[in-house]
DNA sequence: TTGAAAGCGCTAACAT
DNA sequence: ATGTTAGCGCTTTCAA
């Protein structure tokens, strides 16, 4: 038995609207799409129809037939880590806005050597576009353009080097770390310590170089026994830390790759009785909501991840109504400038 | 002039596949969908051309055909602040595993009153099911309820109220919250106040009904004046607690709605000299992955957020497969139990 | 202003 | 083991 044209047990299709007007599917679609050759009283007798049935047209077939989805495809990794889900923010609000849908995919980890599935996977759903936003981490970004089998959606890769031959947008972290150290020394420091991220990830090694850059420029070139490494977390900051108390006693400066390892250096400070920011300053990066809040408060980079998200989209779209490109134009490259936030944990005898 | 069957140009399509084979595009069908009766030879031939174009089955086509999208709606709103990432974590990871897609939609408010739009979008895509992971605060729920149009895809409510008459997954936060005062009083507090979310969340008055039946349950029936009221962030928290101070000078003991407001506690706590814990006991509620590191590290009420993502995938899933249900089983509604961290801040005069 | 026919890419049902 | 036909829900093209 056909449930066909039965409203109650299924979902009303153009055609129950049609039956129910009495008139053909394609002036149901006139109506819809709100094309002019439509007579008034059919379009209103149309639109009652379509409002007593709570008919709601079918986006996956509206997709097939127009070849048009008006969906991006979202590929992420550490949803568990701080600032992805600020991205995601701008993200959904800015695609919210244009009247497109994301499909969202998590990966397992930052650096996945094969994301063929993934992409495959956004593909058959016919995303117009595909935004990376997991940053430049090992050969990721590589294995992403390597692997993308064509013809490919126009991708827009987020956090990572600017480069040149495909769209990113970036956060330039090197100046905000140059702008982080040039501070301490503009605090007095002498002795500038750095807690790095993972060295394969690009905006650990752009954080370390800018510290470095700084440092250079100050005439005190740093030594390797300066600069220890972390993964992000808290607890890597601390034992990170721990070491350069070993490895750099004379320290009175620590620019940390995150607040959240910079937290761990006011935790351990605070333990060992080493006073902030008398005997030691210190500067985070990200500027998380929280960080205001810290005991001192932290001084940090802030970079508007929010608007990376809303960029982000913005290009997206762009590229997608772009007339077909021949060699991508400069432009396609975006670089967001970070900001210094100075709080209590980098003033020396001042204050704010 | 057409290019269909340019798979330079176009996306290769069933066709084009089964026009180079030489076959029907049945058969085609056949050997994607692992049915046995096809000759190993075509299979084979067929894989191999599939292969060398790089085809890739259109998921829309399909889901139209099938009447299933194998994809799950979900709604959230408050990417901002934390817990949602993670929920989402656990969310995609399940999805992911079980074969699912994610279409994933953020409100602009944790309390929209006109949800319709959302959800008719998700259902236009044939979403299968929808998770409505923003809790439970005003009216919400009850408006997703009611302007939910018929038929409906199953949905899973997080955290909220846990309703017998659709399916919920919540956190206990009467228990936790009676877990975190019950464990100042064992530390010997006598004066615990209480800084609470806005009293329209649910999770914010369960809190409060914790701390206050704790209190009740040791004969020390709170006064209003020992509960000031914070909106999750930790500016809302410092101000709470300073009007705490007013109000309530004889504190002792602080139990906050979340550890973001328990921050700022910790925060002006350090400014006004006043000892943590010797004079002042504070626990939080999410356990943060940096309140470990706060100064004193924070006792904190853990919940699983992670958790509750991927039991909600679970949750969706398992309705979408059940066979036709008439009145809701009451397994439908799940209650996780969170747990007690016991760290420096609450801990009088004793290590851990 | 309206309708009929064709087809998007795929699969279910029935043939052979 | 394979092909044919029909159709998912919609829009495009053409005709009336």
């Amino acid at each position: 038995m056909s449930t066909r044209g039965n409203p109650i047990n299924n979902k009303p299709t153009i055609k129950d609207v049609a039956r129910l007007c009495g008139v053909s599917t394609q002036t149901i679609s006139r109506v819809l799409n709100k094309r002019p050759d439509v007579s008034p009283e059919t379009r209103e007798r149309v639109l009652e129809v379509i409002n007593q049935l709570g008919y709601q047209p079918s986006a996956l077939a509206r997709s097939l037939i127009q070849q048009r989805s008006y969906t991006l495809g979202i590929i992420i990794a550490g949803l568990k880590y701080a600032g992805i889900s600020l991205t995601l923010n701008g993200i959904a609000e800015q695609a919210d806005q244009e009247g497109y849908s994301l499909l969202i995919k998590e990966l397992p980890s930052f650096d996945v050597s094969d994301v063929q599935p993934v992409i495959r996977s956004l593909m058959a759903h016919q995303v117009e576009a595909i935004i990376y936003a997991a940053p430049e981490c090992g050969n990721n970004w590589r294995n992403v353009q390597s692997q993308c089998p064509r013809p490919c959606p126009p991708m827009v890769f987020l956090k990572g080097n600017p480069y040149s031959d495909f769209s990113t947008i970036s956060i330039d972290n090197f100046m905000g770390a140059y702008l982080a150290t040039r501070h301490l020394l503009d605090q007095g420091c002498h002795h500038i310590a750095h807690i790095s991220g993972p060295m394969d990830w690009w905006e650990a090694i752009e954080r370390e170089k800018g510290w470095h850059a700084a440092l250079e420029d100050a005439k005190l070139p740093p030594e390797d026994r300066q600069c220890a490494l972390g993964n992000w977390s808290s607890s890597s900051g601390e034992r990170a830390f721990y070491s350069l108390l070993e490895s750099y006693p004379e320290v009175d400066g620590v620019f940390a790759g995150n607040d959240q390892m910079a937290l761990s250096v006011l935790y351990v400070a605070a333990k060992k009785k080493i006073k902030i920011p008398e005997q030691l300053a210190v500067v985070g990066f990200d500027d998380l909501s929280e960080s205001p809040y810290y005991s001192p408060s932290l001084t940090t980079i802030r970079q508007d991840l929010r608007m990376l998200g809303t960029m982000a989209v913005k290009k997206a779209i762009e590229m997608v109504n772009e007339p077909v490109v021949t060699g991508d134009s400069l432009s396609d490259t975006i670089v967001i400038k970070p900001q210094l936030i100075v709080r209590e944990s980098s003033l020396f005898g001042r204050t704010l």
